[in-house]
DNA sequence: GTCAGTGCAAACTTTTTGCAACTAC
DNA sequence: GTAGTTGCAAAAAGTTTGCACTGAC
C-alpha cells in the first residue's frame, strides 16, 4: 500500500500552505526536517531529530531545528509532550483525530490509547468561538505491571514490621 | 466557608501518606512547598514558586524545589504542562476530577474548560489493568479573538496583491 | 537585488549533581 | 546514631541569540 506515501504528500502540502499563509519561505531545511519527523515512529527529542537528519546526510543547525519544530507545532503537524523535565519531547500528528495517551506515574511508560468511545466522546465537544485544530488526552495512573510490583513491595514492608 | 481549609488538610494528608508509603521523610521544606503551591491559583514556574516561598520568609534551594515538585507530580498533587519550551510550568490538582484546557495556538492563552459533557465522557473511559490517578485534556486551536485578527490580516494581504 | 532563513558559536537559562552540614526517624 | 534531605555552588544540559553568509522569492 502506498497509503503512507499519500499521507506524506498531504502533510507536505499542509506545511506548504501554512508557510504560504504566513509569508514564510519554503526552504530545503524546513521540508527535510518535516520528512525526517515523519520517518520517526513515536516520541523524539531535538537531539534525536538531529541524528536522524545527519544519518540522512542532511545537516541542519540547532537554531534551525528549534525554529522549525516551533513552526510545525504552530502548523499542527507536531505535538509537544509534557513528559520529562530535560529535553522537549515531540511526536508527529496526522492531524484531526484526537490522540489519547496512557502514562504510568511509576515507570513512565507511554501507551497510545485506541478507544473508540473515548474518541467519539471527545469529538462531541464543540466549544463556541474556538476553532479546534487537535485534541490530546493524557490518562495518568499506575500500569498493571507496576501495580503488582508496588503491591509486592508493600507486603514485604509490612512483613518486616 | 472553610471548604478551602479542609481541602488543604486533605491534600497534606495525601502527601503525608505518599511519603510514608515510599519511605520518604516528612520535612518542613516539603510541606512548606506543598502549602506554597496551594496558595498559587493557576500555572506557575519553579522561579515563581521560589519567589512565593521567599515572600513567606521561607527559603528553599533550587535543588529542593526540583526534588519536591517531582515528588508532588508522582504523588498526583501537581501536574506538569507541555506549554512553552523554557522553564517547566506546573499547576496544582485537587485530584480526581479530570481537567480540560483550551490552548490557543496563536496567542498561547490557556483557558480551563468547564464542560459537563466532556467530564462525563472522560469518566466513562475505564481501561483494563490501569489504575487511573488523573486525566488531562488539551484542546488546541485558534481562539475567537485570534481568529478575527488573522482573518483581517489575510484580507489585507489579498487586497495588496 | 533584497531580506528571510541558516549556520556557527557564544551567551543565557534551566536543571542536575557532588559534597558538607543538618535533621527526621 | 544513621541515613535521607537540604543548601550551596559548580557543572551539565538545553535553548536562544547575534552576526555574517546564503538562497528563496
Amino acid at each position: 500500500m502506498n497509503d503512507n506515501k499519500s499521507i506524506r504528500e498531504n502533510i507536505r502540502l499542509r506545511f506548504q500552505q501554512f508557510l504560504e499563509a504566513n509569508d514564510l519561505r519554503q526552504t530545503r531545511e524546513r521540508f527535510a526536517i518535516l520528512d525526517a519527523i515523519y520517518d520517526i515512529d513515536g516520541i523524539f527529542s531535538i537531539e534525536e531529530l538531529a541524528d536522524i537528519l545527519s544519518e540522512g546526510k542532511f545537516h541542519v543547525s540547532r537554531a534551525t531545528l528549534y525554529n522549525t519544530t516551533l513552526l510545525l507545532v504552530q502548523a499542527n503537524l507536531l505535538i509537544r509532550h509534557p513528559f520529562s523535565s530535560g529535553a522537549a519531547q515531540f511526536e508527529r500528528i496526522n492531524g484531526l483525530q484526537p490522540r489519547s495517551y496512557q502514562v504510568c506515574n511509576n515507570c513512565h511508560r507511554i501507551t497510545l490509547i485506541k478507544s473508540r468511545s473515548l474518541q467519539t466522546a471527545l469529538d462531541t465537544y464543540h466549544p463556541r468561538s474556538f476553532d479546534i485544530t487537535h485534541r490530546i488526552v493524557y490518562v495518568y495512573g499506575i500500569c498493571g505491571q507496576c501495580e503488582r510490583a508496588l503491591h509486592k513491595k508493600l507486603k514485604n514492608k509490612n512483613k518486616n514490621t
